[in-house]
DNA sequence: TATGAATGAGAGTTCATTCAT
DNA sequence: GATGAATGAACTCTCATTCAT
């Protein structure tokens, strides 16, 4: 029980660590760079993430995880800009919420459940039209979250990006 | 001369070779697989391609220039389905509209310029309104093409979603 | 005094694991597999065993001591026999009479004290010619054992293998 | 084809390094150790030999069919001289014979055909009792081959072995 | 004394790239 | 120009051993 103490801080030293690293280099970052930049040894790395996909799952499972939290609290509109907020930060989100072959299913159907409700809540404020189905509003969720990768991606034309999809909903 | 000619063979095979095993395997996919593809050996991939990267680049470039010549014959509608089926065919133009850190500038500026004049045709038409840019444009297209890559995208979806992105146009 | 008996109990915990793992894992085996199938933490089996080595060895030296015991109410016969049944319960002890580059020297040489004297009856009985020389039973010993490690091994094979080398020592 | 001569030449290089690394070391010895040995670097050995085991098979089947070979000129006797001398050579033979997990059940089952013929030529001759089987022939080669594999014995101790299985044999 | 997390040297394997033929 | 074998740095993962708690 003391020595767990160390365990979870270091745990989450290297989630924190690996969502900075994947997102400055991309996802073929080494784990030597992780273990690095968590200040651990890369057997660490392992003990805690047997495998570099099961890292690569934890950390998209927490982004996921965030976003969903978050569904409380936003409107749709504010919940697309959180998602391009975190898409920002950790370049994973994306993959996360896109096509990786990793195996997020469950943490990617919890998120849609509550864009459901978030869509519910639009459309009963007329911020949605009726026909607006979930799949779309998840397609279009990380079609924002890839768009807000670019470089040159300025808040200005964040604004106007997000614009044009929310006036699409209406 | 004679030799010329099955270099410029080569060049093509290699090419469409690349284009189908990246598409394929994504861009992790191993340069002896594309020449495999193509029917060639390794070192002939490589001296039409020097390095990986010039492979991916000239691939990208292609898929830029392919839908840059489709800007004549197209509506902003029209244009953005081609764009998702050039998505969906090469999983390239993604990586390539968006930030991938390879050279690819000019070809996209080429495309910037035709979306340009598809943009102003589409405001002339009423069809998108008059204070839409082009980057958003670009960063939407990039986006639907984004979207497209996922593994459960329907052409019922794809048509909601785009239906989305064009209405919010107008 | 509690304390000292809580390590005696887990010396002979981890000796007893220790076996079944090697044996049916190979030597290979992790130490971590070790002090898990004797229900302790690594640290603890380093503890009583500064090297994965020491371990092996003191298997070993095990083996070859219960061996030893045995030759009191042993024939030649019989000990060939019980030889066969400890390899195969401990794949260890083909190591231990073969090459193994451990240090179990003086255990083999305690061994092959009890061996001469077993063999020196034989003669008397008539069942060992008096050329046969105790060094050659050994190494016939130490073939048996290995033998004996097939995975073919039937009882009915054992049986004729060890008749072929007991005839051949009359 | 004319590259092949090259290659043809390293793969017999790093075949007998092997043979040689491992007959020093055991097969726990690293494949960069027989890069070495054979003066190519690692990834030659994998071009050659896509896994460690392969080559440790490859080197395991040589020794057998080498063995194979042998039978025509040998009667049983000369035979199980001639499988400790491969075994003191290369102790792969052994583990070959004996049971490691790798696959060489056809190269073994080659050989024993080859044995079965040679034991009905002793039977023929009167060397071998009509009721062995080949069976325990091949367990009584492999105990010999691996007898032989300890650093004390003797060429003394050889002979005088060997004789005591040829006798029980009869 | 026991625990089990951390360490880090290595082992196997891959792959972009080079170069002899 | 094409071939495909060779190279070797880099990467993921393992495991004996140490050490803070």
């Amino acid at each position: 029980m003391a020595l767990r103490a160390d365990a979870v801080r270091n745990r989450a030293a290297i989630l924190t660590a690996a969502s900075e690293v994947f997102a400055t280099h991309g996802p073929n970052a080494t784990t030597e760079q992780v273990a690095q930049q968590a200040g651990v040894a890369v057997g660490t790395v392992f003990r805690h993430f047997p495998t570099k996909d099961d890292l690569l799952v934890a950390i998209m499972k927490e982004s996921l995880a965030r976003l969903a939290a978050l569904t409380n609290e936003s409107t749709l509109a504010t919940f697309f800009d959180a998602v391009v907020d975190e898409a920002v930060r950790t370049r994973m989100v994306v993959i996360a919420l896109g096509d990786s072959g990793l195996d997020i299913g469950d943490a990617l159907q919890g998120l849609t459940d509550n864009v459901t409700q978030l869509l519910d809540q639009a459309k009963a404020a007329g911020e949605a039209r009726p026909t607006v189905q979930v799949d779309e509003v998840m397609a279009l969720l990380t079609a924002a979250a890839y768009a807000a990768q670019q470089a040159s991606w300025t808040a200005d034309l964040r604004q106007r990006t997000l614009a044009v999809i929310l006036r699409g909903l209406e």
